[in-house]
DNA sequence: AGCCATAATTGATAAATGTCAATTTTATAC
DNA sequence: GTATAAAATTGACATTTATCAATTATGGCT
């Protein structure tokens, strides 16, 4: 599996990390969308032929709003975004954050309306996917219909995950876990799982693990300090992968496997 | 909607509660995967075809184990089952309960392997539905596949629901919503939301919450302290919802509106 | 380049929840 | 029906994390 480590000139600027790397749709989750073992040359073409790209959002700029109406699932190109919803005391909840390659917007179909908002925490560009057209692609090729399928159930299954997460774990052990869900997530897209960039802030993290933002850059401290990362602002250097698995509580099923699990259609 | 209290004879004795009071298939979710209002006779016919009735399982039997190969989903006809995890420190970690008309097993179409067992609460019947099939029937029937995806995505929904509430909250409001969400699946199968018997116990639900038992049991007895609910052991009447849900921290969009939503397929 | 608003860090304290231990209640088996 | 095991409750105490407050660092803007 190749490996990029971002290049060096992204160290010491502003916005360029991920917005700078963008990712051909041969290697996001469209691809897999698009079957990248059955799929012939011609469907290929038809699924291509559906999909809009968008001008890129900028910096927390909204892809969608909570409970508009429904109509496309997205896939982020570059860039990165969070999604959130709103709570009864006023209060924003994170709910997600997702990168180059990851999708947006599944969890609008059953009620036709975005349950959540969509905000770019950086310069961002999205591939739209009309969610009719989709469907109707789906009807004429089993293949796309199977992959559609898999990639819904891999959402719930990864839900699944960060509930065990944020149910049962102290406040080192969600960190931990949450920065190896990022590191994994960039290798799956070819980047570099050692060293990367955080696009959000201390306290979108905390929000979304369920922590208090100073709970959070403490164990920020305490990691550094314990020789587990190397932290400076966003950028990021996993040092000790092992002792964070097991501080996350994970068994290594949780890695390098499913890594490629979600790699290789089978 | 029409409203079912459940038999007087349930009270007192051990497991008839949701085993006791079957679901017809034109009630529960297979139901909406069969498209109440736009699929046809011979259709519905198709699909029924394709459903096999399992016989019941005993309480603490499993319909399903860890990285068992997956074949079918599952939907409860009556009775009720937990979903769980083992973790790597031994425990389970429970992952959701299944009451009558829910279905099991979406979240294992990505690896073709359940990621989690499946054990019966008390005495359970389940219709399996074999996906291979039901993937080639929703090749033929749009209105199928669509309501397959639109199930899968209320899985994403609510799951997305529960991180909020476990990210954030506190043990009251975590119980207090946890009550209210049994609450709302039942009167979605059209019995009482009012008063109703929890199938699962008091650890399962500390377990499901991420909280320890004691504390579950202690929040129990302040809700009947401050009168919010009635509880004996297993049997629950919800006496003041209005204050559980501003202690859930719930909108009402949460509740009637929400409920309504997934009953009425557009 | 410098200013201002925002984000991040750090410390002190309070509140919530987990842990340990004992007891009571309920369920199961013989 | 009784014995035994399992589940639930309750209390005392320890630990973790949130909250409040103050300080420092950073990034965006003119």
């Amino acid at each position: 599996m190749q490996q990029k480590t971002l290049p060096s000139n992204m160290r010491n600027k502003k916005v360029v990390d991920l917005h700078a790397a963008k990712v051909a749709c041969k290697e996001c989750s469209l691809h897999q969308l698009c079957l990248p073992r059955s799929i012939n040359g011609s469907d290929l073409e038809k699924l291509d032929s559906i999909i809009e790209r968008k001008k890129p959002l900028k910096r927390n700029e909204h892809l969608f709003q909570v409970g508009s109406s429904f109509h496309s699932i997205y896939v982020v190109r570059s860039g990165s975004l969070k999604t959130y919803s709103p709570t009864v005391d006023g209060q924003e909840q994170v709910t997600g954050f997702h990168l180059p390659g990851e999708l947006l917007g599944l969890d609008a179909i059953g009620k036709g309306r975005h349950p959540c908002a969509a905000k770019a925490l950086e310069t961002t560009s999205v591939c739209e996917v009309p969610f009719e057209h989709l469907e109707g692609l789906s009807q004429e090729l089993p293949t796309l219909q199977h992959q559609l399928l898999r990639l819904m159930s891999k959402e719930i299954f990864d839900d699944q995950e960060l509930m065990l997460l944020l149910g049962k774990k102290t406040a080192e052990a969600r960190l931990s876990a949450f920065l190896l869900s990022i590191s994994l997530r960039f290798k799956q897209r070819g980047f570099s799982s050692v060293e990367f960039y955080l696009s959000m802030s201390r306290n979108d993290i905390a929000n979304y693990l369920g922590l208090a933002v100073e709970t959070v850059s403490r164990m920020f401290t305490r990691f550094q300090e314990d020789g587990l990362i190397e932290a400076e602002r966003k950028h990021i250097i996993i040092k000790n992968r092992e002792n964070m698995r097991q501080i996350a509580g994970m068994n290594e099923c949780c890695d390098e496997t499913s890594a490629k699990d979600s790699q290789q259609i089978s």
